[in-house]
RNA sequence: GGCCGCGUGGCGGAGUGGUUACGCAGCGGAUUGCAAAUCCGUGUACUCCGGUUCAAUUCCGGACGCGGCCUCCA
């Protein structure tokens, strides 16, 4: 008996449907996210954006084998934010010096936190100072076109020239004015137009260009470097929620009128917003987070939370909802990834390869994240795996490790990390002199040795093995 | 003002035109020297008002509430 392997279905912004996807080319599946802006310490805003590209990234890595698919996911190092951290924090070093220096140290520190969070290193993380040609041969593609011009010391994009634009955030020109928020530049001939490239003074980053000194717009890093690394059109582009507009719309004007193609990516995914403590994150309001504040210190509820519960408590929701980011959030979190720990340890105990192709996992779990990477659905199969997992009946029989191997693999391509803890030669006497006592029938002492484990951070499960001996197992409190 | 999305039991959270989601917490039980872990059992639900339908939490319309974008933003 054969079962069909599920088909991978994606929500697409663009055409606001959910949709079968079909790769341009199997043997490179092609995937765009936007990175983070290298200026601070990413917020778990940008964890959660992190963690769902990354989810979808092994997810076609499963589907159509790692070595086919390519995973951009840039690094943005020119940015005016940058710029005014570069003065603030380093006044005494050279501008270009001290840029490089917040660059630099945000970006080793994003690269840590979210790996702490499971996520795998994207295929290739350009930075956008590493293709300021690629932009400026966009930009002078555009000029000639005559979908850009230069005014007031910029080069901007003419939205007028593009009479499709707005398709992704389903807003037309007419909109957009009716808000009256468009800062009105009289350079400008549509208030709607936006920068390719613009002058830098004396005091500012910039490099020569056939339109002056200067640094380029925000959006055109994007268009050029997935142009670079993955084509003029490909499959996959992903984002935050607030990215539709303007961002991603003004790269699919600049890319498709720079190619004269009908489609900068086909499929458009972007994730949804969190909250904290059900109002909107934001310095003013005291509950702004950063990954490395949730990780490393006790700012959030009191206490550090390991990265996979981090991660499990965002893929509790759907990626395209929002979430209520909250300390009762992330306790429960990390009950279920508690007893998801124990099974997956019970698996690494019989050896099982980590190898994502070489075992397959648990078909209700792949057809829920097939479903446009329904991860609560997937977490409801983790769930019933244990629970089947644990029937006595199904234990006693070679079925049992092969379901346990699947389980394993379930949890692997969620990217949930589970590693054995280890304890002091000092613990190992003590949890000896405990059962001897236990033996002994000398219940103050084992219990006062339990105690003062427990003070550490070890907790105790006592259980009889098939001869009926007493044993105890021991487990690390996160 | 324009555009987009959401409203499910104490909490988290899928899904469906008619049938138990699931989990966390709680409660009861088994087990245990006591615990812990584990297992078994268990209650509470689909914002409101219309419409379509034999039947709506599920489709349509409206109201109310919440969030996002239109300006830097995951």
């Amino acid at each position: 008996m054969t079962t069909a392997k599920p088909q991978l279905s994606l929500y697409n912004t663009l055409t606001r449907t959910k949709a079968p996807f079909v790769p341009m080319d199997e043997n490179n599946v092609r995937l765009y996210a936007c990175g983070p802006t290298v200026y601070d310490f990413a917020h778990i805003g940008n964890g959660r954006a992190a963690i769902v590209f990354d989810l979808l990234f092994r997810l076609l890595r499963h589907t159509y084998g790692a070595e086919h698919v390519t995973y951009v996911r840039n690094i943005t190092d020119v940015d005016d934010k940058i710029n005014a951290r570069a003065l603030r924090d380093h006044p005494d070093l050279p501008l270009n010096e001290a840029i490089r220096k917040v660059t630099e140290t945000t970006a080793a520190q994003y690269q840590k936190d979210v790996a702490a969070l499971g996520c795998l290193e994207p295929t290739i993380q350009p930075r956008a100072t590493e293709n300021i040609a690629e932009m400026q041969t966009m930009i002078q593609r555009l000029l000639d076109k005559g979908n850009a011009y230069q005014a007031g010391g910029e080069v901007l994009f003419a939205v007028d020239s593009m009479p499709d634009y707005g398709q992704l955030s389903g807003r037309n020109l007419e909109d957009n004015l009716a808000g009256a928020r468009v800062a009105v530049d009289t350079h400008k001939r549509n208030p709607a137009d936006f920068v390719l490239w613009k002058l830098s003074s004396e005091d500012e980053p910039g490099w020569d260009s056939p339109w002056g000194r200067g640094r380029p717009g925000w959006h055109i890093e994007c268009s050029a470097m997935s142009e670079r690394y993955l084509g003029q059109t490909f499959d996959i582009h992903g984002g935050g929620l607030d990215l539709i507009f303007p961002h991603h719309e003004n790269e699919i004007a600049q890319s498709r009128c720079a190619h004269g193609s009908h489609a900068m990516a086909n499929v458009w995914m972007h994730n949804g917003f969190l909250q904290v403590e059900g109002q909107k994150m934001s310095k003013s309001l005291g509950n702004f987070f950063t990954i490395h504040d949730l990780l490393e210190t006790n700012a959030f509820g009191g206490r550090k939370w390991p990265g996979e519960v981090l991660r499990l408590a965002m893929l509790m929701t759907h990626y395209r909802e929002p979430i209520d980011f909250s300390q009762r959030r992330l306790e429960e979190a990390l009950r279920i990834n508690e007893k998801l720990r124990r099974w997956a340890l019970a698996a690494d105990e019989l050896g099982f390869e980590p190898d994502y192709d070489r075992l397959s996992t648990n078909s209700d779990f792949e057809a829920a994240l097939m479903d446009d990477l329904n991860t609560p659905d997937a977490i409801q199969s983790l769930h019933q795996q244990m629970s089947d997992l644990s029937d006595r009946e199904l234990q006693s029989r070679p079925e049992h490790n092969r379901r346990l191997a699947e389980f394993r693999q379930s949890l692997r391509l969620l990217g949930i990390k589970v590693e054995a803890d280890t304890v002091s030669p000092l613990v190992r006497e003590q949890l000896a002199a405990r059962l001897a006592a236990l033996n002994a029938k000398n219940f103050a002492e084992a219990d006062r040795i339990r105690n003062e484990l427990a003070e550490q951070g070890i907790a105790l499960m006592d259980y009889k093995d098939e001869t009926g001996q007493r044993q105890t197992k021991w487990e690390v409190k996160r």
